[in-house]
Formats: C-alpha cells, structure tokens, sequence
DNA sequence: TCAGATATGTCAACATGACTGACTTAAAAT
DNA sequence: ATTTTAAGTCAGTCATGTTGACATATCTGA
C-alpha cells in the first residue's frame, strides 16, 4: 500500500490549483467591475448600460442586431437600456445608408464623456495590474483568458477585440 | 511637428492593449461561468446558489458571517439562497459549540454532489485552459488576476483561496 | 412586382438576485 | 443586568435577465 499521508498525489495538487484559479477569478472579477460599477450607481445605471457604451463605443455605427450578438441578450433586456441611454442623450441612432432598416448606433459627445469616465478607472486598475505583473505574465493572463473561451469562438471574439 | 501617422504613441499602444485586457476578461468570464450556469438552470437555482455551494464546500464549518463576508452580499440576498439549499436538503446547520448563536454551515451529501456536479466542467474548463497556456503562463493568469484586486485586500483573499 | 425574409421595436408577463431598513430572538460579553 | 452580537425575517424596491407574440418598415429573390 502506498502512504497517503506522506505521497500526496499530483492529482490532489492540480486539483487545489484549479481550485484557486476558480476563486482567483471570482474575487478578481468582482474588483475588475468595481469601479465602473461604483460610478453607474450616480448616474442610476448598472453593468448593462456599461456594456452598451461600452461596446458601441468601440465599435461606432454597429447594428443593433451586431450589439445582440456580442453582448449575448435578448432584444428585450437590450431594449430598456438602450432607450434609457438614447432617451438621455448618450448614444444616437441613424439608419443606415445600405440597409435603411438598421438603426446605426454611437456615442453622442455626453455618451464619449460617460465611456471615458467609466472607463478610466477601469483601465488604471488594469494597468496597474499589468505594471506590477510585467509583460510576460500579461502575455500568460491573455493565454489563458482565451482558452476559457469555447475553442470554436476564439476567432470571432479575438477579431472583435483585436480589431482597430 | 512630429507626424502623427507614422509613429503611433507608445501610450495609444497602451490603451489599445489595456482595452483588449478588458474585453477579454469580459468574455472570459462569460464562459467561465457557462459551465455551472448550465447545470443551474436544471435545478432551477442561479449563480448565487452555486456560490453558497461553492464556499460552503470549500470551508465546512463556515459561519453565516463569513460567509456574508466572502461573498459580499447582504443578510437577505444570502438568506433566501441559503434557506432554499437548507430546505432541499444540499445544506445542513448546526449550532456552534463555542458560541451557540452560530450556524456552522456545510454541505449534506447531496451538497456535495451538487457541488462535484458543478464544479467538475468549469474545472475542466480551467484545466484546459492551463494545458493549452502552460505553465508559465498560469502564472502570469494569477499574478494579474491578483493584481486587479485592491492591495489592501490581497493577503485576505489569498489567505481565502490558499487556505487548506 | 410581390411574397417572404430580415431588422428593429414593442407589449405583457415572469424570475432572479441584488438592495435598504426595521425588527426579533437568542446567546454572549461586559 | 445591560449591551452587543449572530442570525433570521418582513416588506418593499430595483436591475436585468427571460419568453413569446406581434407590428412595422425595408430588403431580396423568384
């Protein structure tokens, strides 16, 4: 028989440290929207109004449809937060010009100021992380990010974020 | 005039990489918890159920304020999880024996195997995820998820997370 | 050109999980 | 004996997700 005590398995171990990258991505990621959060609440927004200007932020003229697709809700659940958004005045809409259907969607000036100030704390504490981690755990954090994904999305997700 | 073209400042690269690290933690974690989230639904419980399970599972014995702590959430978002999975026989209490005004918290056998069921694919997930980055790069994945926590916070969440 | 597909928006209804604030009970601590 | 603490509860609110059905305008292909 072998000892259990003094023999633990490499099995035990790997375990344990899949086991801390779960939680490390837990608690990280609750800091990680902290800041965003803390200044929606001024505004009575929440995480999906961030995502919104978020993303049509970075990606001027989307489509509601592109907007769906990335964000990965229902038309309904974007409804209420976009009109929110347009009805205040920070994010604009016009049709498009191939397809006058679409309703083309970006940031009005008042919606650039919002997408900065979310954003800004967000990517100081980001930064902040890179700095004290350095380059090359960067580059580990972005591997192992992007084999959390589905290996048949990584395309698709790493050409919307790569894109500019 | 320096030209603008032709050489891109270095802190526009620095934006870039700092936006790109945002949005795929974004999506990360969106896959990160579609694993759990999945199963969720066949028990018609959400992620705050899956929590409860989780911490509970990894600390027996867990007071009811720890575990408020842990999870940052308030009395009442807690109790209405918690009294479900007590219910349902996937967590038992007993009173401290210190202090008898505690409920030390952990799971039953059917907890656990809730627990197991869940945790078992997003493990996967992150096994995956570390073997096709290796191990280098795990490290960089923690270092840099540690580093968007709060400084002043770390040693406690470590603590958390390495605890056993 | 017209029928069907598509892009968007809307209505109604519902579930989850977060919040606040006030209050109770039991037990511990001073 | 009084105060503090651990836990639970009540009542109400909010944000955000869901489904399914339907309306409108526009585009596209036979």
């Amino acid at each position: 028989m072998t000892d259990l005590k003094s023999a633990p398995s490499p099995l035990f171990l790997r375990e344990e440290e899949l086991r801390q990258g779960i939680e490390l991505m837990f608690f990280a990621y609750r800091y990680f929207t902290s800041d965003p959060d803390a200044i929606l609440k001024r505004y009575q927004f929440g995480r999906a109004h961030h995502r919104v200007v978020h993303f049509v932020g970075r990606n001027p003229g989307i489509t509601v449809a592109e907007l769906l697709s990335i964000l990965s809700i229902t038309k309904q659940s974007l409804s209420r937060v976009l009109s929110t958004l347009v009805e205040q005045g920070f994010i604009e809409q016009r049709p498009g010009t191939k397809d006058r259907r679409q309703r083309l969607l970006s940031l009005t000036e008042k919606g650039q100021a919002l997408e900065d100030e979310l954003a800004s704390p967000q990517k100081g504490r980001v930064a902040r992380a890179y700095r004290e981690a350095g380059a090359e755990a960067v580059e580990g954090y972005r591997k192992v990010l992007l084999g959390l994904i589905d290996a048949e999305d990584r395309e698709e997700i790493l050409s919307r974020i790569i894109k500019p």
